[in-house]
DNA sequence: GCAAAAGTGTTGGAAATACACCCATGT
DNA sequence: ACATGGGTGTATTTCCAACACTTTTGC
């Protein structure tokens, strides 16, 4: 270190910087999104056939270059646009991936989002067929590294939902209790005791219910209801614990 | 969308993609990095004051540009190992920044990373006096977007602090009971009932008892300990809570 | 002997879990 | 009538949280 590490940062003038800001160091970014959906009682990922020859064959995730102006977020939201046709999603930064050799094409950095839709209003709006909705759970061998971006967003995913209420991004406006607990158990891939769920659910007091009940299922129908957002964020922790 | 989407990732050559990460779309990254230490029962952060006129007497993060052969995390720790002058750090990545005016040289998206590093190995080797520890309570106001990034950083460190056990990053290898407690407390900025607190950690097992005292206290010397590694990583939860 | 922090157990309340029966609908 | 999932209550256990006194050392 010494000498180059004091003067690196303390002493640069501002045109050092501007030089090597707009010369030597630039670096290509991109973003990548793994988009979440629900659907058949599944939660499920959209990918898209990589059309690399190296790749040949592979599923990969939904990116693109980041343009040199524009905002990190807008450049998912608009990945997010073109491929799904929706505003307004769920969109989280999960975390960037920039080990030297990880595109074929050169150095690329990418930073990885995950985002949550719901697939009823997507359905109509996917004309490529080189798109395709996949089971998590058979999600394996993607082309990239994207198999270590999918597993590090699905982990977030899994840990976030235990946070926060999430869920109601992958369903309808309206859900039944059992729809609601069957995202919960596909994305955490758990059994969760029914009574329990319901009485957890309603003591966080989150739900509306419309008065309705679902049609045309061949039992006796659920209720249904809406997630009521002006009651969450007033939940907060008294004491802390600390849970290792 | 529609034209352009549909072709932009599945029809593009890779001689396309070459020539757009090695030309048109490349953008400078960096790294930033909020080192805590812990000194005098208070969290503290390593700032540098900022050497552009615009930021002129502002303290800033210690970062740096990202060379293009250079992974992410190796830049993080070569920052850290010129600035500290130590290797083996506890290092985590935490978001990237990349609003397109935040720097005033350029485009720059930067990488957050935060780090715990043991404070009296480091004393000795703070060569630059521009290089000040702070109190995390009294960081304020600092250059670029630095501390939206330090709030993002430290809060990330106060939730992780709860889901593992971080702190002996922070602290020497022997340490006290309160020691931990002091820490613990000057993270979350709380008090926590000391009998509680050991009961805890002794029910978790993971420090080891050393059969050594403290030395040179004005009062009754308490026992100190060292953590436990073995022990971590296999404690998990059964059945899963749900808690907003 | 006094100041300062170490060390130690118990109890009540809240939340999590396990568990079984009747009900409404479609076929 | 039967198959399917909807809807509900209680008892047990586990974890959290509040709380006070005695001990050891330095001065």
């Amino acid at each position: 270190m010494e000498l180059e590490s004091k003067l690196s940062q303390s002493e640069k003038s501002i045109l050092t910087i501007q030089s090597e800001v707009q010369n030597t160091n630039r670096i290509a970014l991109s973003v990548d999104c793994v988009i979440f959906g629900f659907d058949e009682n599944k939660l499920k990922v959209l990918l898209i056939r990589s059309d690399l020859k190296k790749y040949k064959g592979k599923w990969s995730l939904l990116g693109d270059l980041i343009k040199p102006a524009e905002d990190l977020d807008k450049s998912a939201y608009r990945i997010l646009q073109q491929r799904t046709g929706l505003d307004d999603i769920y969109l989280e930064q999960v975390h960037t991936f920039g080990e030297i050799k990880r595109h074929p094409a050169g150095r690329v950095i990418t930073v990885a989002y995950y985002s949550l839709i719901n697939i009823q209003h997507h359905k109509l709006k996917i004309y490529d067929n080189e798109l395709h909705w996949h089971d998590v759970k058979n999600v394996t061998d993607l082309a990239f590294d994207h198999q270590e971006i999918f597993d590090t967003c699905y982990k977030r995913l899994q840990k976030r939902i235990l946070e926060h209420p999430l869920g109601f991004n992958l369903l309808p406006k309206k859900f039944s209790l059992r729809e609601l607990q069957n995202l919960y158990e596909s994305i955490l891939d758990t059994k969760m005791d029914r009574r329990n769920f319901r009485k957890k659910f309603f003591s966080m007091d989150l739900l509306t219910d419309l008065n309705e009940m679902e049609q045309d299922v061949p039992h006796r129908p659920g209720k249904l209801y809406q997630f009521n957002f002006k009651k969450y964020e007033k939940k907060k922790k008294t004491w802390i614990g600390i849970d290792f």
